[in-house]
RNA sequence: UGGGAUGUAGCCAAGUGGUAAGGCAACGGGUUUUGGCUCCGUCAUUCGAAGGUUCGAACCCUUCCAUCCCAGCCA
């Protein structure tokens, strides 16, 4: 293919690139107020903190694109940090995943890859900091009676009896916490705040839990491991962070944020909440899509259903339509589901623009094109895209039989249907008109060849008399086709909310049966030459873009999205 | 029932006392060798509800209603 577009481009564009459409949300505003003020300096300085305990989705990159576009927007920086404090449920294999995604969206955190694990020794030396200020305490109490004294919603918690233990005690008894004297459970270091807070978070949270594990990247160093809420704030501190970005369900956090912060007297970055994205007809939860692959209701993190960033990336939609899609959903503080029609948009708009325009068959239907010589070939030099020359053009071989779409043809048409049918005249694309003369029908009445005619005169698909045509419709030469499997892909779920399930259901009762149809095509030729991971528009189909499990021999498409087929609407509403 | 957060069109979302941006979806039309793209047009007398303040309220006050989050030694 004669091209500027090759389009193995994977280029890694950055975040930032495409400026937001409308003002400022209220983050902006806020970081340009605290500018404005001083506050930081002038500085500004996020962090994208995802815990590697599995891949990243679709909600994240809303997270991302936030994040390192506002350092960016700003001149600032945005460091990766993975929160790994929980040795049990986190993994290399994330990691890894995790930044390989975040480049592919076009994150760049240069050399500031940090680890919430890289400060367990300074977390540990401001936890004995707390116990001495008396601000801390070891509870010896197990982690049902915790519950129990904690109190409810609507109730005051109960002191712990353990919670006026002398300083001298709780630090011996911390450091032989973490010298591994004592079994998982058996104590934790609590901060000593209110029992009887309104807010839950305050009661006395556990801040060090006993875990005999193994970390990731600290080995058997440690026994003892921070929690959430002590080690977020401290590392966020640590690395100078100015706007610390999280979801909205870390609002009541965001007390106990600023508590451990004021009370060891630290720099002190400011906690923002905004509201984390859902999108109708998918789930966005960890444990949700974790269950689909230990499952094996998909094939895998990266299947092209996922609405993960490697799934998405497999089934070809590109970061750019990611990042417009962040830009466009806006940011806000009142929870929100964004239709999946609004991704579908971002994806097809950068898809057309940037991709080439190529001719395969899905469901292939015989013509025999009566009029044309036998064994003659001819060629045709077509565009790869109408609107845009700098795509090029290819050439494609043109012979007596032919494959044609299945849908292109109806026995018996219904109105305004303009493609082919007995009688009927249509054009092939950028070839000539052909006109059907019989269709021919299998034993169980399936059509299974079409006899046409062409006019010679039509080469090149227009008619010297200037008769018109009202279809055009694609075609592969059926000598020359190259058969290839290609992966329909439709939504996961068939409910728009799949997290509404009935009694005794759960969101796995709510998955599209109809997910996956694998279907094998024929190919013009010009497409046995991409490589894996290219984006091609089977023109009149979608567009696609060659996967992985791809061979030498056996081509594999998979079908990132539809064109917009306002005949199937129209159709649809006839019926 | 305690605390917190949030309600602007079918879905997102601007608007912050001067008379409801924009996008997606939908619908109608032009153009078209992709029923694609593109272009033009339509789409909130009303901002969760009810009162109040004001010359004037989506914006301020009061009450009410609805939804979401919090009782992990998860993040």
């Amino acid at each position: 293919m004669s091209s500027e577009h090759t389009l193995t481009e994977q280029t890694i564009t950055a975040i930032g690139d495409t400026t937001p459409k409308s003002g400022q949300d209220f983050i902006r505003a806020h970081i340009l107020e605290d500018n404005a003020s001083g506050r930081f300096g002038g500085r500004v300085h996020t962090r994208f903190p995802p815990e590697p305990n599995g891949y990243l989705h679709l909600g994240h990159a809303k997270s991302i694109c936030l994040n390192f576009g506002v350092a960016r927007e700003f001149n600032g920086q945005c460091n990766l940090r993975f929160d790994d404090t929980n040795p049990t449920k986190e993994e290399t294999e994330y990691v890894e995943s995790i930044r390989e995604d975040v480049r592919w969206l076009g994150g760049d955190w240069e050399d500031r890859e940090c680890y919430a694990s890289n400060y367990f020794e300074q977390l540990y030396a401001y936890a004995e900091q707390l116990i001495q200020m008396g601000k801390a305490y070891v509870d010896d109490l197990s982690a049902d009676q915790i519950r129990e004294y904690r109190g409810t919603l609507t109730q005051a918690g109960r002191e712990s009896p353990w919670r006026n233990r002398s300083v001298e005690e709780n630090l011996d008894l911390f450091r032989r916490m973490r010298a591994g004297e004592f079994a998982d459970g058996e104590k934790v270091l609590r901060a000593k705040i209110d029992m009887a807070s309104p807010n839950v978070v305050m009661r006395d949270p556990t801040l060090y839990r006993i875990r005999h594990a193994e970390h990731h990247r600290t080995g058997a160093t440690w026994c003892i491991y921070p929690m959430y809420d002590y080690t977020h704030c401290l590392s966020d501190s640590i690395e100078g962070i100015t706007h610390s970005l999280c979801t909205l369900e870390f609002v009541n956090n965001r007390e106990l944020y600023d508590w451990v912060l004021n009370t060891l007297g630290v720099y002190h970055p400011q906690q923002i909440e905004f509201a984390r994205l859902n999108v109708t007809y998918t789930v966005l939860s960890k444990r949700k899509l974790i269950q689909l692959v230990r499952e094996g209701h998909v094939s895998g993190w990266d299947d092209p259903r996922m609405p993960t960033l490697s799934g998405m990336r497999r089934r070809g939609i590109p970061p750019e339509a990611l990042r417009e899609f962040c830009n466009r959903i806006g940011l806000a503080r009142a929870d929100s589901t964004v239709e999946y029609a609004m991704l579908e948009f971002c994806v097809r708009e950068w898809l057309n623009d940037h991709t080439p325009r190529l001719m395969a068959v899905l469901d292939p239907i015989k013509v025999v094109i009566e009029n044309y010589p036998e064994d003659h070939v001819e060629s045709f030099t077509m565009p790869c895209h109408p609107e845009d020359s700098s795509f090029g053009s290819r050439t494609v071989p043109f012979s007596r039989e032919l494959y044609i779409e299945r849908d292109d043809f109806r026995l018996d048409p219904p109105k305004k249907y303009h493609r082919l049918s007995p009688g009927a005249e249509v054009r092939l694309r950028y070839a000539y008109f052909i006109t059907c003369r019989e269709a021919v029908l299998d034993a169980a009445g399936r059509v299974c060849e079409l006899r046409c005619t062409y006019d010679p005169a039509s080469r090149g698909g227009q008619s010297p008399d200037g008769r018109k045509v009202k279809g055009t419709i694609h075609w592969v030469s059926a000598a020359q086709a190259i058969p290839a499997e290609v992966r329909l892909y439709d939504q996961l779920f068939a409910v728009e909310n799949p997290n509404e399930a009935p009694e005794g259901k759960t969101f796995l009762d709510n998955l599209n049966p109809h997910s996956l149809t694998v279907v094998h095509g024929m190919l013009e030729p010009a497409l046995g030459n991409l490589k894996t991971g290219e984006r091609v528009q089977f023109e009149r189909l979608g567009y696609f873009c060659k996967d992985r499990d791809s061979t030498e021999t056996h081509p594999v498409f998979n079908r990132t999205v539809t064109l917009r087929d306002t005949w199937a609407k129209l159709e649809k509403k006839e019926v």
